[in-house]
This record gives structure tokens, sequence and C-alpha cells, in this order.
DNA sequence: CATGTCACG
DNA sequence: ACGTACGTGACATGA
């Protein structure tokens, strides 16, 4: 949302890539064609629909372009996309490592010509006869990488249309969201970091008296140290290289018997509030658009779902009070409204739908509260008898099965033993065989082809499936029940967010989606159409698909984020 | 750059 | 006997 274009490069064979040059300033540096020229001879073909561009990563250049005034479209083909949907296990599907693995060729570094670390210059900087074979190849190597990735997906029709109707549809309306932003409180964010400041220096002067001695509340080794030496509080549990851990679970049953452990917990959560939202947040504000521009990824998460960053706006708070303030300051401009919807159960929904059982997809089906469903079944009682625990319980339950849980992690969720645990776990199997056979089914399909699938054909690698050591097995098996669906989650409101950015450009231009937060999406919408809003989002996210159970989607409205939750 | 921790679904 | 619920990103520390 800051950067300058400097020069274009293109190839349309393979071997033709080029560079024009446009932005290169520094001492010596030749005359260039001018930008407004250059772009305005190119508009006809980057604004042709009918033109078929191929892109590393196109979304990128569609948000710079549109700063430009030019509207790039007809971008038929993603490379990065043509690599993660083929495997989206892969680790990386940035150029070099695509180019590195499926052509052999070892790229021109963008260090190589700009330079790293404290030295690093701008891209106008670098000298026009380095700069031009380096981004002349950038091209070259895409259009290489789709003649050797496209032919391999189109061998796949299942993933080919995934491809086609999911993935590059969804490439310019994540690049439209990130454009669009999403308006922050500054001033009320400030506001909180100052108070929270406060709070901490009086939570750090009772940690040191209780302490006896200075220490950095903010070093898990400083922590550790005095916990464990100085105080002798027992280890309760170690960190996976073997020290001593200050983890919150560790910290929250020391603090049972003793004072220092709540007044650490305290500072922390503070800390995390302070350091990475409220302080964070108002930097990241757009000087040109007054708004925050996150970055979606739509080739990092193994499952298919998106990721965000720089700021990540999935992860902001919302489990306590004082997080909620932070939601509050997410805004929306005069004369509009924020409203969010989001799926209901998804996760569970889906495997109802993918079990075929019989009864979770009654329980859907009657619109029951399903976790109060799930503990009438297991522990046999009446819906109306199930007690506040037994539904907490049941509730653990159901979420420990989307991740492929295992009796020792459930009894630990619930503090209870494995012995207890497992009996939960058979229990609810008996009740819903279906789901059983469902777990069973998908360990085995994992074991034999090496890959599970969404509902729309994703595919999801399970690595390690057939590995020796017993708990890397154990965790592929976990991924590999947990994957199809949390992957049919992501394609399901991947569709919903192509059918509502079709329906706001269609005959809703007073509406803007500004966030997407896996099961959830935020709008912008002005006042006077907040009733025909919320029928047609609700509309277009219920319908994405029809599954055995009904996709139910939760709408409110306020003037802030929080207030519409 | 690895580690530990913690924010979210 | 192993070591434990799935998927992410950001922060501060400390080497």
């Amino acid at each position: 949302m800051t950067a300058e274009l400097v020069g274009i490069s293109f190839a349309d064979t393979v071997g033709s890539g080029a560079y024009v040059p446009f932005g290169h300033v520094y001492p010596g540096a030749p005359q260039q064609l001018d930008r407004e020229l250059v772009l305005n001879k190119l508009k006809p073909l980057l604004e042709d629909s009918h033109q078929i561009k191929v892109g590393q990563n196109p979304k990128y250049d569609m948000i710079i372009f549109a700063r430009y005034g030019v509207d790039l479209v007809g971008v038929g083909y993603d490379t990065m996309l043509e690599s993660y949907v083929f495997n989206s296990t892969a680790s990386r599907h940035d150029m070099d490592s695509l180019a590195l693995k499926y052509l052999g060729y070892k790229t021109l570094k963008y260090e190589d010509v700009a330079g790293k670390g404290k030295g690093q210059i701008n891209f106008s900087e670098v000298d026009i006869a380095q700069a031009a074979p380096y981004a002349a190849e950038d091209a070259d190597v895409t259009l290489r990488l789709h003649d050797y990735l496209w032919p391999k997906l189109k061998q796949l029709p299942t993933l080919q249309r995934l491809f086609q109707e999911i993935e590059m549809p969804l490439v310019s309306v994540l690049a439209t969201m990130q454009r669009t932003g999403v308006k922050i409180d500054a001033d009320m964010l400030r506001r909180q970091s100052g108070e929270l400041g406060q709070r901490m220096l009086e939570l750090e002067q009772e940690a040191h008296d209780v302490a006896g001695q200075p220490f950095n509340l903010d070093s898990p080794k400083q922590i550790q140290e005095i916990l464990y030496q100085k105080l002798g509080l027992p280890v309760l549990k170690k960190t996976p290289k073997g020290q001593p851990s200050t983890a919150e679970d560790v910290l929250q049953e020391l603090a049972e018997d003793y004072s220092l452990p709540r007044l650490i917990l305290d500072y922390r959560s503070m800390s995390k509030l302070r350091s990475t939202y409220t302080d964070k947040l108002p930097e990241m504000i757009n000087a040109d658009t007054g708004r925050v521009h996150t970055s979606y990824h739509q080739a990092v998460a193994a499952t298919g779902r998106l990721s965000s960053s720089d700021p990540n706006l999935q992860n902001i708070p919302v489990r306590t009070a004082e997080g909620r303030r932070i939601r509050q300051a997410f805004i929306c401009d005069q004369g509009f409204t924020v409203l969010s919807a989001d799926y209901s159960q998804i996760e569970l929904r889906i495997m109802a739908h993918l079990s075929g059982d019989a009864g979770l997809q009654q329980a859907f089906a009657r619109g029951a509260d399903v976790h109060r469903a799930t503990a009438a079944e297991v522990f046999d009682v009446e819906l109306d008898a199930v007690t506040d625990e037994q539904r907490r319980n049941a509730k653990a339950i159901n979420f420990g099965l989307i991740y492929g849980m295992s009796a020792f992690g459930l009894g630990r969720q619930l503090k209870i033993d494995r012995t207890t645990a497992q009996e939960y776990v058979n229990l609810y199997f008996t009740r819903y065989p279906g789901v059983k056979d469902f777990m069973d089914r998908t360990r085995a399909q994992a074991r034999e082809q090496g890959f599970v699938e969404t509902v729309f054909g994703r595919r999801l690698y399970a690595q390690d499936i057939n590995a020796s050591n017993h708990a890397r097995r154990q965790y592929a098996e976990r991924a590999a029940i947990n994957a199809p669906m949390q992957g049919t989650a992501a394609d399901l409101i991947k569709l919903a967010m192509l059918a509502v950015h079709d329906w706001i450009n269609h005959s809703a231009d007073d509406v803007k989606m500004v966030m997407q937060v896996h099961d959830e999406l935020v709008f912008e919408v002005a006042e006077t159409d907040v009733d025909s809003a919320t029928d047609n989002i609700r509309r277009c996210m219920s319908g994405v698909a029809e599954l055995s159970v009904p996709l139910v989607v939760d709408v409110g409205v306020g003037r802030n984020w929080d207030e519409a939750h």
C-alpha cells in the first residue's frame, strides 16, 4: 500500500523476458520513458479481460496497479496458487523455491541486486544494467513455471476446478479487501496503552517485592530462575528443550498455592495486549487512507485457510474484557455500521456431513444446541436435565474430535484421569457410530493414498502418516483427521466471499467487505441498508453449498467490531 | 535466529 | 516406551 512503481517486466514466450524501466533514480541514471506514457500505452492490454495473464502472486501487482489507476484484469493463472493447489503441504510457494524445485533453476536473488540488511538500497536505485536481467528473469521464470505446473494441474480435474473456480477468482477479492482496509480508533488504543503501562508498572513492583529482587518480567529465563531456583516452586512441566516451563497453564496451577505466578500471569496478559495490539495497531495506520491494511496469504496454511499478517487481523483479542476493548477500536466510517457474520459450529456441521452420522445430523436438522445434545447422549440424561458441567465436558469432546484427540489430551483438557476420559470417548462413539467410522476411514485413506480431501476435493497430503516413529505418525493421523473439516470450512468461506463480492459489485456499492477470520466475515455497511445487507450476506454465506446439514449464519451489527459480535 | 509464550479460529 | 488436540502470526529475549 506504499510501494512505488519502478518498472514493469514481461514475457510472452519462454526466453523472451523484457524489462521496461521508468522510475530508476541514481547518479548517472539514463533517461527513461515517462511513467504515465508507459501506463497509458499498456492500459488497454492490462485492462483487457480477454488478454489472459500469468503471474507469480499477482495480487501484489493488482494492488500496486490499482493505486496507479490501472485495473489489472484477465489474470488467469497465479503460479504460486498452481503450486499451492497442487500440493499445499510444500513448505514454500515463492518463485525462487518453485524455480529450484520444479525447473532445477537458481534464480537471481533480490539481495544480489539490492543488497541486504541496512545496506539494502531501493530497487529504484539499482543500476538498470543489473535491474533488467533480474526483473526480466522474474517474468520469464513465471512463464516457465506455468508451462510446467499447469499441465500437471490439468491432469487432476478436481484440483483444476478448485483452482479455477475458487482460488483464482478469490485473488481479486482479497486484493480489494486489502486495499479497502479497516478503520481503527487510534486515540482509544493509545489511551489503553497508557493504562496498561501504568498497571504493568504496579505489577512489576509487586512481583519484585515478592521475589525479593528485581528481574525482567518479559524474560521467561529470568522468571524460571526466580520461580524454580530462588523460590523453589515445584516444576510441573518442561519446555520442549527441557527447561522448566513458565507457560500459562503451569502458572495457573502454581497460582493456587503461591502469589508470584498470579502477578506474572496478569503482567503477561497486559504486556501481550500492549506490545502486540494497543502499541502497534496505531502505528500501522496508512498515512494516505487513514486505515489499517493487512495482507492475506492464500498459499501459507496447509489446510486451505487464509492467513493474515502485517498486522495479523485474525488474532485480535476477544476472550477477556480488556481484550475486547481492542475490538471496540475497530470502527467504521461516518454513516456506516459494522456488520459481522459468522458460520455457527461450522466444523462440527462438516463432521456431521462427512461422517453421515444420523444422530449428529438430526441434532443439527432440528436446530439443537449440539453440545447439549451430545451431553444428553453421552451421559444418558434428558436434554433439559443436562448440567453445566456435562455440557462443558461434551463441548470439550466435540472440539477434541475435530482435532483428532487422544484420551490423554481430553483428560488433560478436562482435568480428569485418562481412564475416565477414555470412557467418555467410548460412550461418544457408541452414540455416534458414524463419527467413529469416519475417523477410521479417514485414517485408512490417509495411510493408503497419502492424502485426505475436503468436500471440494482439495488435497491435503499426510506427511509422516507411515512414519516408523510412533509420535510422528500419531501427529500425522491427528492432522489428517482435522484437515478435511478445517479445509472444507476454508473452502466454504472462500466460496461465500466470492458470492458476497459478486453481490456487492452488482447491487450494493455501499457495502465493503473488510475482514475474514476463518469462519467470520466483517463488513462496513451504510446505515440505511443494514437490513437488506443482513439478508443478502446471510443468503450468500448459507447458500454456498448444499450439505446434509444446514449452514447457519449468525449476524450482528454495531458501532464497532465488539458490538457487532 | 531459536526459543518461549500467547493472541485468534 | 514413545508424548500428546488441529491450524496460524507476533512479540521479547538472548545467544
